[in-house]
DNA sequence: GAGTGAGGCTATTGACATTAGCCATAAGGC
DNA sequence: GCCTTATGGCTAATGTCAATAGCCTCACTC
């Protein structure tokens, strides 16, 4: 018997790419093993069991996540920047409905990698609130309820519950439109000393 | 043997309390049976599969959060309305967190009892904003936004996302708030045609 | 009191995760 | 170029669970 020549990495992005494909219920250790043309027990090898892989795949998924919001942020200011942060996220969610659900889940207190990659991805967010200048707990609540509608939407749109045939894209624009407006007023508030 | 007395509304009630008690994931037949003080098998003649029991349980957690926002919703108007149905949301999804995600999932177009519930869902949302007087898409589009952001902050929350410990109770009501205003806003843009 | 059907049951199959323990291959030391 | 070693595959076995088939008995009806 030929060695496979698989290793950690490999297993784990099959492992994205099955999820991509069918779905995170359907990301089995028998049915991965399959793919990778070798039998169950081998994974073992490589990955401590499913509840690893699946947090490999979280982790991987938060990753992911990160380096697109990222990169859609840079070039943009101010309001710009919230718009462009929200339609990356929204349109990456679509591309891999499988996965997105997991990129929500609180990190795991043991895993060093999750953490690094949840503070990056709150992080990404964070900054795109930046230039409203809110600090402390207002910009704490600024981050949640910009995280909050981009979340809901989101999901919403991927379980299905948006079944009337008027326009999303427009629903999200505006959505996404008032959370700015809202936001600048509450800097607004916040940097005018009120009297 | 003793009959046990099983019919399809007490298994069903058996399950919601499950789902409940230990979280989703964990609604297993077998476990289900035990409680019921019977052989998983016998189930079979209540209920046609895990797959049928999920669909109950998901149907009457729509109909039981309908329900809570429908008498949190009388009694207010405008704005108010909007609040009392947010924090009513809210408040059945923290109870409830095992159940919350069901009541989001799409209704399946075979299950007469499933549309209805899912309807009265929209129902009780689209009533809280009766008083904009937004109609068309303008309404969709408002709804959409609620839902989302309401949606969004319960999800997070139950995921564990808010990990900091600034007051989530005060982030949900700026969040709540800024939604009111921003429809607000829009109602009032579409009452007043622009010159 | 006989008949009947509903509501239990046991037995079995099949998918899956997981563990234990074996064996060959590939890599490195001499 | 051999010998050692550990890594990466394997088979076999266990346990959990859903699901189906087929039996048996209780409870109700006539």
């Amino acid at each position: 018997m030929p060695r496979a020549g698989l290793d950690r990495p490999s297993v784990v992005a099959a492992a994205v790419a099955m999820v991509d494909e069918l779905g995170a219920e359907s990301l089995t250790l028998a049915l991965l093993a399959g793919r990778l043309g070798v039998k169950a027990p081998s994974l073992y090898k490589h990955v401590d069991g499913l509840a690893d892989l699946r947090a490999a795949v979280t982790v991987e998924s938060k990753r992911e996540l990160a380096g697109v919001l990222e990169r859609a942020a840079v070039g943009h200011g101010g309001a710009e920047a919230i718009v462009a942060l929200a339609d990356a996220y929204r349109a990456w969610a679509k591309a891999h409905p499988g996965r997105y659900p997991m990129t929500i889940v609180a990190e795991r207190a043991d895993d060093a990698e999750d953490i690094a990659a949840s503070s990056r991805l709150y992080a990404v967010v964070a900054g795109a609130l930046r230039a409203l200048r809110l600090d402390g707990e207002d910009e704490v609540d600024a981050i949640r309820a910009l995280r909050a509608s981009l979340h809901g939407f989101v999901g919403l749109e991927a379980a299905g519950a948006f079944g009337l045939p008027d326009d999303v894209d427009r629903s999200f624009a505006l959505m996404v439109a008032d959370v700015v407006a809202g936001l600048e007023r509450r800097a607004a508030k916040d940097g005018t000393p009120a009297g």
